[in-house]
DNA sequence: CAAGGTCTGTACCGATCGGTAAACAATTTA
DNA sequence: TAAATTGTTTACCGATCGGTACAGACCTTG
């Protein structure tokens, strides 16, 4: 119905690639202003409680779309195993073959963590048990799954930072398959 | 020979504890000033170029304690398993089994990333060849040698960002143990 | 003890920070 | 069409930013 400028969800999705690209702390209103191409009464409007809202906007939207992109088909899709290959599919076009950066890791790794503790560990718990529970279904042992779980995703958050540090995007794409192959072949 | 109040050395190991727990952009002079007790005198006279010159310090000397006490160990320790061995050891002691991240990795996920990237690329780039090579005295198969090794080196920085995420400091050891079982029976 | 370097605290700089206020345009509703 | 709502611009606020200047304390030499 609105055809207005900028919708809330247009901002969302400018804000989330401007806090991936300089941290929270780096994202100043200014620069926001710049890349957006909105005032900071535009942006005050969407999100009245300033810069912590339009985190929290932005985070909300990421972990809503991996609640219905990753984990929900981990839990509902047959066979697991093409689940959790579809994940790792999933994954690798969400970071850009590497080339992206995972907004969650950069919170929790600047001084801002403090502040969006519950979405950071909501983000990874949720992962880690829709995960194990794919393994679960898989038939792997009761005691393997977690430790599995956080194996790989620790392993996709760690390929994102090597593949950005070595500026060799290609690395990320290398450990997928490799944590790829170990939840298809779990003989272990 | 220097009985000063503060040495240099210890700047930096202050600041590197500063930057780690506030990130680039999030560690001001003024908390510097003030976690220091250090005046902004003091700190110019240390580091003239400022913050920057501050990180750059921090990040080389990061960089020579894992040339002497991971790389280099890596290389010249025989047998090669036991010095993998001691990797670990040494990785899980340094991150002070997982409470503590890696500046490397807060560093790269900064806005503050681009400033830094040769020291990140150099640091990330040692490390898989040192590893890369240890493999390679293990009788790992050439191919194997560099991916494997991204896979470990990765891991660990993917379990730092998870450990403190699901605040659960623990997580980072049981990654790590997957991670030293996958390097020790590298039957695959 | 005098001199010169090594350190340190303080005051200050312009720029930018995150955030607010209010006038105004555009759109939707009555 | 009039009123209310929604969206945007612009100017401005006090606080803090990174950095500089400089006086003086401290320490080591001659």
């Amino acid at each position: 119905m609105s055809r207005v400028v900028a919708e809330r969800q247009d901002v969302i999705t400018m804000l989330a690639e401007i806090f991936r690209e300089h941290g929270y702390d780096g994202a100043s209103l200014s620069l926001i202003t710049e890349k957006t191409g909105l005032g900071k009464g535009s942006l005050y409007h969407f999100f009245p409680r300033g810069k912590e809202e339009m985190a929290e906007a932005v985070l909300g939207d990421i972990a809503s779309w991996f609640q219905t992109n990753i984990f929900n088909r981990l839990r509902n899709s047959e066979p697991p195993a093409a689940a959790i290959d579809d994940m790792f599919a999933s994954v690798d076009s969400y970071f850009r073959q590497g080339r992206r950066l995972c907004l969650m890791g950069v919170i929790a790794t600047s001084g801002a963590h403090d502040r969006f503790s519950a979405e950071l560990n909501r983000y990874f718990a949720d992962w880690r048990t829709a995960l194990a529970e794919a393994f679960g279904r898989q038939g792997i042992a009761e005691d393997e799954r977690k430790a599995l779980a956080e194996e790989v995703i620790g392993g996709i958050q760690g390929a994102l930072i090597l593949a950005r540090s070595l500026g060799d995007p290609q690395a990320f794409g290398r450990v997928l398959t490799r944590l790829k192959a170990r939840c298809t072949l779990s003989h272990n």
